[in-house]
DNA sequence: CCTTTAAGTTATCAAATGATAACTATAAGG
DNA sequence: CCTTATAGTTATCATTTGATAACTTAAAGG
């Protein structure tokens, strides 16, 4: 198998996931929220709940400004914190309902722009993408 | 088959893409450079020649601004414009050697990185992979 | 021709993002 | 205890990016 092969298929892919990701964000016109914030409140709704150092490591944002934008959600209430009981340092955040519903309406655009995406495509195709989309996340686009 | 299960597979898996590719980007120092402007230069690089146009539909940048950076990028010589000879108003861009010098670098890099990601995989799954690339970006990420 | 459209440029301003230093509070480890 | 490390905050500044208006040149279509 050749490596170079498999690499530069990375890299057009990703390059593809990108455009196509970018294309559906533009989209869906988030006012109340920039693209940076919107990165942190999806982050927080898929796994929420989570640490501003959760955040600001796996969005690859420094901690003062993950604590700037995270300030802003809170004053737009979009997002809560919570003390953790056992440190007293540390912090849970989570959606508000505001949040959830903001998320909810952005994850039914992007559903809406996916079903289309892939209108095209039979019930087998269907579950080949399923697991490929499975397979890759396992296997490639994984963080240890 | 369930659409909304494979949304949701969407989504956690941009998500990771992302988060993956952007950990890769820092890590690659490019201090010439800075983000939008690499994402042109990789965009040159997969599909040169191309116009400022093409440029600017697929990266999602204004005209005027896709304009302003690829200045700066020819101020640098990593990039330059040839005159098309069918439209006088059109214009190709490719990378000059020492674009190529640069891309070459990132994508030595990257390849180190992906590597890295997938040292763990068997020939079989490497397979896999490639063939979940290929079916990914035809059915899902693709632009029409 | 003449008008309209397309490709690209320049200038300018505002907003978003990144980087850094200095700080508080708490936990953890000798 | 005392020192050090961790979690998070605030303030500040520089850079990057986005948005818009006004412009030039050339093609295209009556």
């Amino acid at each position: 198998m050749d490596n170079n092969a498999v690499f530069q298929r990375f890299i057009t892919f990703t390059a593809a996931v990108h455009q196509v990701t970018n294309e559906f964000m533009k989209e869906l016109r988030l006012d109340s929220v920039t693209p940076v914030q919107y990165g942190i409140l999806q982050y927080i709704a898929i796994h929420q709940p989570v640490t501003p150092s959760q955040i600001s490591e796996c969005q690859h944002i420094s901690m003062p400004n993950t604590s700037r934008e995270l300030k802003k959600l809170y004053e737009r209430e979009l997002c809560e914190k919570i003390d953790a009981p056992e440190d007293r340092r540390k912090q849970y955040i989570r959606l508000t309902p505001g949040g959830e519903a903001l998320m909810n309406e952005a994850f039914a655009y992007l559903q809406s722009r996916f079903l289309e995406q892939i209108r095209d495509v039979s019930a087998e195709e269907l579950a080949d993408i399923e697991q490929a989309l499975g397979l890759l996340e396992a296997k490639v686009f994984y963080t240890r």
